[in-house]
DNA sequence: TTGATTTAGTAAATCGATTTATTTTGTAGG
DNA sequence: CCTACAAAATAAATCGATTTACTAAATCAA
């Protein structure tokens, strides 16, 4: 077990001074006047013996962790496992690494892990917030810290966030449902006061009011057994035979909507016409496939993260805070109009 | 922005020495006859003002940063994200955050982030590791690191690891399909020296010969772009269409799978029987539910960090590395027999 | 009373870097 | 020859904890 070389190890071996080896290492040697025999000197020797600095101490004298903290809902989730995968590629070719966890919507263990966060040092946050967090997002910003929220923002705090436009995406697709034919249009979700989530709906009654048809909204109390989510929405759509499309707003839910109509035996789109928030392989291979609305996930990671890095590049300015709002894709998968 | 408060703080505004209030918050107060009143002072004060350590200094101080690293092939595979989300609570329960990254299967990749880790001095390391990485492995472990491979294992590197019984697995699957009339069963599976896909093809193969039937074997080059990854199934299923089964090596290959044998308009299971490694939502959803082959997720994610936690509590025994091998369920959930 | 031991606590070293302040050396100008 | 100034490098302070080694006061035994 070779112990670790450190800066002191480097300079005895060359006879110099740490502190001439730190301003070369950290590419103040022209700045700091070093001739450039001694700077060649010892990168060489560096190179050579394969020393890194040890970052931890780093950090602690500068300040910066190079770590980014990422908290989503449940990375178990595909979209926000694939968020999570994009911004790690590009926030590893910038030099940061991510810690990452699940909030779960819970708003303790969210404030817990934002303490665990801060206690570590990471330099910026990325947060997909759970309702009942303002306060702490807010320290969090007052202290200096870049955060920019994804997917859903909180109102009450003022800093960078990048989501789609949830209105017009449920809007436009339950438009297309009408279009088609149906009537009897139900929309089911999760119950919750985040913003993506009110939009969506806002979106779906705007619509049916618009075409002076009746919303039916069923609100889920979102579980993490899954069997709890399954049930009422059965309970649901047992309760309303009438129904002749049903629009669900989250991929979760969906996937969770197309298990009980298996079960019943309902046969989409034919007794029942579907469409899901969020594209998914499983809305794809569905025995009939189900139009969806897909969301730009690489231009979603893309702005969090280039959002982010200008915070941190910059940290000085005080740039405004930016909205970015992306478009979605309304995937029409069985467009066959309803059988009169 | 109040800035931080510091050991240093807390022991001036007591009037005592900071080796105090270290020993006192680090439980040491006995052993180190702190009389009880001062260890009742100073835990109140440091209540009070919501002291806490930074955690940087300490882990420089002690060598210890209370973070575990996760290598998993790609986090946004659905296997590798409930895995990640398991290891993930369990490891926060016992104080330690995870920091984790995607390899890609990449050796050069790997290497990289292995040495990220290493630099962030990272306490122990859960890995799915990639051919080739051998040496680093082995690297880490001679300089005391923990390390638990779990999916798959390396041959040649001697420390813990959880995986399937991937032989068992396919032989049983193949079984099945074989016991229910069909003859002319493909295999397709990513190319890969990588143990578990070894066995999975080792089992496949087992079956058919111990049946006096006839292996095909299709290997797809792994890619990033799913359609490099569909163009070669398609290519494969049209230039077989004597088959009869096919089976799925992982539940990527599997997902690519489906959509090719949609757009290729096959019926499943009448013109092709599917099972597929891996259980998934869009196995149970498709037209004709899949067979699939569940791993235990949960008992994997336990004994993977049950395991390091042993090891990062009693570092200093030396125990056996473990092998940990768990059993799969075949859900067969097509079960017709093939029509003669 | 004296020396040993216990009790209760602290000063200083340490972890491994960065950064500020300072010293040494060389050279040009008067 | 002496001063001034730049060039080249370094000593020491710092980040915020832990840990080793030490001290002062109290207790105890002989």
């Amino acid at each position: 077990m070779k112990k670790k070389l450190s800066i002191v190890d480097i300079a005895q071996s060359l006879n110099v001074s740490k502190t001439t080896v730190s301003f070369i290492l950290n590419g103040r040697a022209q700045e700091k006047r070093i001739s450039p025999e001694l700077v060649e000197r010892v990168q060489k020797f560096v190179e050579e013996v394969g020393y890194k600095p040890n970052s931890l101490a780093k950090s602690l004298r500068t300040g910066k962790s190079n770590i980014i903290g990422l908290m989503v809902e449940d990375i178990s989730n595909p979209f926000f496992a694939s968020i999570a995968r994009l911004i790690e590629d590009r926030a590893y070719k910038n030099g940061y690494k991510i810690i990452y966890c699940s909030t779960d919507n819970d708003t303790r263990k969210t404030q817990d892990l934002i303490g665990m966060f801060r206690d570590r040092h990471v330099d910026g946050y990325i947060i997909a917030p759970p309702e009942g967090i303002e306060d702490d997002v807010t320290s969090l910003i007052k202290d200096g810290m870049p955060v920019v929220m994804f997917d859903r923002h909180l109102p009450k705090v003022d800093t960078d966030f990048v989501e789609i436009d949830n209105l017009f995406s449920t809007y436009n697709a339950t438009l297309h449902l009408i279009e088609q034919g149906y009537k009897n249009i139900a929309f089911i979700t999760f119950a919750s006061k985040q913003t993506q989530m009110l939009s969506r709906l806002q979106g779906y009654k705007d619509a049916l009011i618009a075409k002076g048809l009746k919303p039916v909204i069923k609100e889920i109390v979102f579980n993490q057994d899954e069997e709890l989510i399954i049930e009422p929405i059965k309970a649901f759509l047992e309760e309303h035979k009438d129904l002749d499309a049903v629009f669900f707003g989250t991929n979760h839910v969906g996937t969770c909507g197309l298990k009980v109509i298996n079960s019943l035996g309902i046969k989409v789109p034919s007794d029942l016409a579907v469409i899901s928030f969020d594209d998914y392989d499983v809305f794809k291979l569905y025995a009939t496939p189900v139009t969806a609305i897909a969301q730009p996930i690489v231009e979603i990671a893309d702005n969090v993260i280039t959002v982010l890095l200008s915070r941190l590049n910059n940290s000085s300015t005080h740039q405004k805070p930016q909205a970015i709002v992306l478009k979605t894709e309304l995937r029409i998968r069985n467009s066959s109009k309803k059988a009169e």
